[in-house]
RNA sequence: GACCCUAUCAUCUAACGGUUAGGAUACGGCCCUCUCAAGGCCGGUACACGGGUUCAAAUCCCGUUAGGGUCGCCA
């Protein structure tokens, strides 16, 4: 390509390649040190997809004493969503995936590789075109969108295999002189890459997660700089992993079909590829059928989902921590106290199956034990903090009472063992404790069915005669026996089973009627704290509605 | 359609030629028990199918079927 056309091509001067090696000297890492990254795009989502990507590249990267940085890939202008950055960071923040480089909520960079944001770095990648342009790598194309798609519907309906490449690349051998034309006319262009693979020939790849991998060498000639002069995904990747120090790149699945490409970028620019590893993506059953967990039609897809639900930042760490290496739940078994991010993360064990349905009976079930775990004090800082987001008027209510609802959720807590475990997510909780408020207090009587009223009513009497808030819980429920023998119900389980018939009913249905009748349900924790803790008073009121 | 990948309980998975195919979640039962939860104990028709190779196959090979992914001036 003669230097009258690629000065056609890029007019203002640009930093030789040379320079930029000098500005981005390679990093001195200690002996094993992984340096990996996360690469989102501002496009106003984060998908748990990403999340789970980029716990993966930081626990591997800080666990080999390693660089983590992220990278903002914002090179599609059209889709840049106001606030975008914002979300990127609170959702790795949230759940402690901390970049040692990168750019931070503000749009400000940190970090020596800097900038991190790829439209910031235009003039580093233009001058690696125009050096591959010098090269006869790269040519310029004056195809337009139109042009492609009808090439494109001819190559479907002749049933060859789309793309540009051999005979279709129309433009890659174009003479000097018309491209100079079509330049000096101002027609539109693009910059491709001229490809020197054979489709027929297979190039084995390893893959760290995937393991061999038979992949057809790309052959088609990809565009690397758009109409707009910002490179596409696939050169903007080799020029900033290169420079940027990546050395092992774990992604999702989608990107098999480039590595070939990749490498090829690669080896053109003459450097070395990072390795790759790539991830199998979260599924989910859609009327049977597993497939991708897309952010167009599910909502569970977006990270925000899960902060609306209020599940607890480490409940999603586990969970995904799970996903990566199954051996997960062994390690906590035999780590109960240490903290998740202790856990040594493999990813040799990652599967390479087809992609997990996310389960959210596993991560209900991981829920609950994380939030036992937590101690009342920590549940109600979780709690408060999720309602000032999500339910304004309950955070209110819990700031009026916190030492109220700390007590409440302080109920069966024994943290280690046996703790009582029914909550699952924070968006639960104001149901779950609703009755221990006269406001949201519902009786229910239908749940007493079938006792009959004048016992429930002597039962409710005799009861608050007999109540003593000092009594201890073995005094307490002497009392409930009492005034079960004096009505026919049996105190003694196996008295009743041997011969239920005998009797009108047992123990447990007298304390079902003062249970309904002061919390309005038939399922509580424990009725002896509840009654310590709504007091004397409310427990009358409630009992003598009737 | 072409290409790539994958295939073990309902779900996530372990197994890397020799196991009564293991664990977790879910589910069911029993125990405990003032209900529920928790906890303890127990339980279930899982190696997609068909061919090979081998003394021996869930594990290796081939095919079938099924699922996933990719084929953009999106990443």
């Amino acid at each position: 390509m003669t230097p009258e056309i690629i000065n056609l091509i890029f007019p203002n001067p640009l930093p030789t390649p040379a320079e930029i090696e000098a500005k981005y000297p390679p990093r001195q890492l200690a002996e094993g040190a992984k340096v990996t990254r996360v690469a989102p795009s501002p496009t106003g989502d984060m998908h748990i997809g990403g999340i789970y990507t980029g716990l993966l590249n930081e626990r591997i990267a800080h666990q080999s004493n390693g660089i983590f940085y992220l990278r903002v890939e914002d090179t599609d202008q059209k889709r840049i969503k106001e606030g975008a950055m914002e979300l990127i960071c609170n959702s790795l923040g949230r759940y402690g995936i901390y970049a040692d480089e990168g750019v931070d909520k503000d749009g400000h960079d940190y970090g020596p590789y800097a900038p991190y944001t790829q439209s910031q770095r235009k003039e580093i990648y233009q001058a690696y075109i125009k050096d591959l342009l010098e090269k006869g790598l790269a040519y310029p194309c004056f195809c337009a969108a139109e042009d492609l798609d009808i090439m494109r519907k001819i190559q479907e309906k002749t049933g060859v295999r789309p793309g540009y490449y051999g005979k279709y690349a129309k433009c890659r051998n174009l003479s000097d002189d018309e491209i100079l034309a079509n330049l000096k006319a101002g027609k539109p262009f693009v910059i491709r890459f001229k490809s020197m693979g054979d489709n027929n020939k297979r190039m084995i790849v390893k893959d760290l997660i995937k393991g061999e991998l038979a992949l057809p060498e790309n052959d088609i000639d990809v565009i690397i700089m758009k109409g707009d002069g910002l490179p596409t995904y696939h050169f903007a990747h080799a020029i900033d992993d290169h420079f940027m120090g990546t050395t092992h790149v774990f992604r999702a699945d989608e990107w098999v079909s480039s590595i070939s490409l990749h490498i090829q970028l690669f080896v053109a620019l003459g450097w070395k590829a990072p390795k790759y590893g790539h991830v199998a993506p979260l599924q989910k059953l859609d009327d049977g059928k597993k497939r991708k967990l897309s952010k167009r039609h599910d909502p569970e897809a977006s990270i925000v989902y899960f902060w609306e639900k209020g599940y607890p930042e480490t409940a999603l760490v586990e969970y995904l921590l799970n996903l990566i290496n199954a051996s997960f739940e062994d390690w906590r078994r035999n780590n109960p106290d240490k903290n998740a991010f202790e856990f040594p993360v493999n990813f040799n064990k990652v599967s390479n199956a087809a992609g997990a349905l996310f389960d959210f009976v596993k991560l209900n079930s991981i829920s609950k034990d994380v939030i036992a775990n937590m101690s009342a004090d920590q549940v109600f800082d979780a709690v408060l903090k999720w309602a000032h987001d999500y339910n304004p008027t309950f955070a209110e209510r819990l700031e009026n009472n916190r030492d109220y609802v700390t007590k409440i959720l302080n109920i069966e807590r024994n943290i280690g063992k046996k703790s009582r475990k029914d909550l699952t997510k924070w968006e639960d909780v104001e149901s779950d404790i609703s009755y221990f408020f006269d406001d949201l207090y519902r009786p229910n009587s239908a749940l007493l069915s079938p006792i009959s009223e004048s016992d429930v009513r002597a039962i409710a009497n005799e009861f608050i005669a007999l109540y003593n808030e000092t009594d201890d819980k073995d005094t307490w429920f002497s009392h409930i026996k009492a005034i079960a023998e004096k009505h026919g119900f049996a105190t003694d389980m196996k008295a009743y089973k041997e011969n239920p018939t005998a009797f009108k009913g047992n123990v447990s249905d007298v304390a079902k009627v003062l249970r309904v009748l002061v919390t309005g349900r038939d399922k509580t924790p424990d009725l002896y704290q509840i009654m310590q803790i709504l007091g004397i008073d409310r427990i009358k009121k409630r009992l003598l509605m009737l």
